[in-house]
RNA sequence: GCCGCCGUAGCUUAGUUGGUAGAGCACUCGGCUGUUAACCGAACGGUCACCGGUUCGAGUCCGGUCGGCGGCGCCA
């Protein structure tokens, strides 16, 4: 049986017989007693061997076990406040199912040894703990779009050109033509909404950028959405539902009792402010994006994400919709995290109306031949929409706490790791 | 792309003004009946990233190459 099973029975199984079987964890020996610390993915428990009371051949397989051996084991189970878990299993039989090689993982190693056997360090309970919040993460963002009436949706990962005319493309082969590996769905998000009206898609993205930083990879999950009917300021409240529900759900798992702490609870509304006021805040000056250093001052005096809207036109991408009343923004906005941990979410409304696309598209110099799809839903009775994407992977790291992106990706792909 | 730092045993590292490379952990062997990164004893383990230079002599100084780390820019 699994051993968090084991372990969740109560009084039910207390002196009763149980077989587990799992990998050795740790081990500790003294002559005729034998400590097994045992690992199945779901929890861990001590096993203990002691000489007459396990069989001979039990016992020699025990003594002979080493850390991450697959073993199988049947024992009585007892309450002790000496084992790890609070209770143990005094050991009847044992066989190494596989005897592991001597294991590189010890404790003390460095994060580049630690990165070059990711294979190996994913076993850790830490690690192990972080993969199952990434899994929770990715289970609530399903459940809310679910209840909100979005369809899931694939978009291809091929594309034949930039989404957002950026430089930033992997390139690929692709037969006798050129491939780019896709950075965004959203211009097929947006093709998906004229038949399903709500949709989303969690995918992973890809770009080249050579970014080395806490909160950048090369490969990334990517949670993005698309709503038909939705302005910028109602998309917004949609991804502050979002957030604060994936948020909040999340920060109840007891996985955070194996990693030592917990984040606080967020509390809504989220702040929004203009352009305007977040340059005065960050003291950058009128048309320039916002840099790191500006979006930590932006939040520096906040717990909750705060959203940044209606940016200067020539800092975002071609498809945002310009504001009628006043044409240099447009019509978008990024949720800004707290504690540095970077933008989680870029999004805003997108032009629904032909001439106005046709214009934008032409002002930054990109050729209308290869958006010709895209341009033809303003000519089938287009409709005002929104969406947004959203850094699974960023998300992750600020739920957990972590320190660098990497820490909750199990194999992170950055600009010079491609291994394992 | 820019700035800064690093590379010594399987791992983590010390190494003074240039003078025979030192430790802890792990592995191996021995001991131990309640361990919690168990402990005690012994033995083993080095192309000092690579190439070149200075020097009687280079882990140490100089030049280059390769690999990595941190930050910024760019973005989610």
């Amino acid at each position: 049986m699994f051993i968090k099973d084991v372990l969740e029975s109560g009084d039910a199984l207390e002196g009763k017989e149980v077989a587990i079987r799992g990998w050795i964890y740790r081990k500790r020996s003294s002559g005729s007693v034998v400590f097994l610390v045992v690992r199945d993915g779901t929890s861990i428990i001590q096993a203990v061997v002691k000489k007459g009371e396990a069989d001979v051949e039990s016992f020699a397989q025990a003594s002979q076990a080493t850390i991450e051996s697959s073993v199988e084991l049947k024992g009585t189970l007892r309450k002790d406040e000496r084992a790890v878990t609070g209770c143990e299993i005094s050991t009847k039989s044992l066989s190494i199912v596989s005897l592991a090689e001597d294991f590189p993982i010890k404790g003390g190693e460095g994060e580049e040894f630690l990165l070059d056997n990711r294979h190996l360090w994913l076993r850790s309970r830490g690690i192990a703990s972080l993969l199952r919040i990434r899994m929770s993460i990715l289970k609530e963002l399903r459940e809310f779009f679910e209840g909100k009436k979005c369809v899931e949706v694939q978009a291809p990962t091929f594309v034949s050109g930039a989404c957002e005319g950026g430089a930033t493309l992997f390139e690929v082969p692709y037969f006798d033509r050129k491939a780019y590996l896709t950075q965004s769905a959203q211009l097929y998000l947006e093709v998906m909404i004229f038949s399903l009206n709500r949709v989303y898609t969690i995918a992973p993205s890809f770009r080249a950028e050579r970014s080395r930083t806490r909160r950048h990879l090369t490969e990334y999950w990517h949670a993005e959405a698309e709503l038909a009917w939705f302005d910028n300021s109602k998309i917004m409240d949609f991804e502050e539902e979002l957030v604060t529900r994936v948020f909040n759900k999340v920060s109840e798992s007891k996985e955070y009792e194996i990693l030592g702490k917990r984040p606080k609870e967020l509390i809504t509304p989220f702040q929004r402010m203009d352009y305007d006021e977040a340059i005065e805040i960050a003291d950058v000056e009128w048309g320039e994006d916002l840099d790191y250093r500006a979006e930590k001052k932006i939040t520096s005096d906040s717990e909750e994400p705060i959203f940044v809207y209606n940016y200067p036109k020539k800092a975002k991408a071609f498809y945002h919709r310009p504001n009628p009343d006043n044409p240099a923004v447009v019509l978008c906005h990024d949720l800004l995290a707290p504690g540095g941990y970077g933008e989680i979410i870029g999004g805003g409304e997108r032009i629904h109306e032909l001439d106005i696309l046709l214009k934008r598209i032409e002002e930054v110099g990109l050729n209308p031949d290869d958006y010709y799809w895209y341009i033809d839903l303003r000519r089938y009775g287009s409709v005002p929409h929104s969406g947004f994407g959203l850094g699974v992977d960023r998300l992750t790291n600020w739920l957990v706490m972590g320190k660098h992106i990497k820490d909750v990706v199990p194999f992170p792909r950055m600009m010079r790791r491609l291994n394992p």
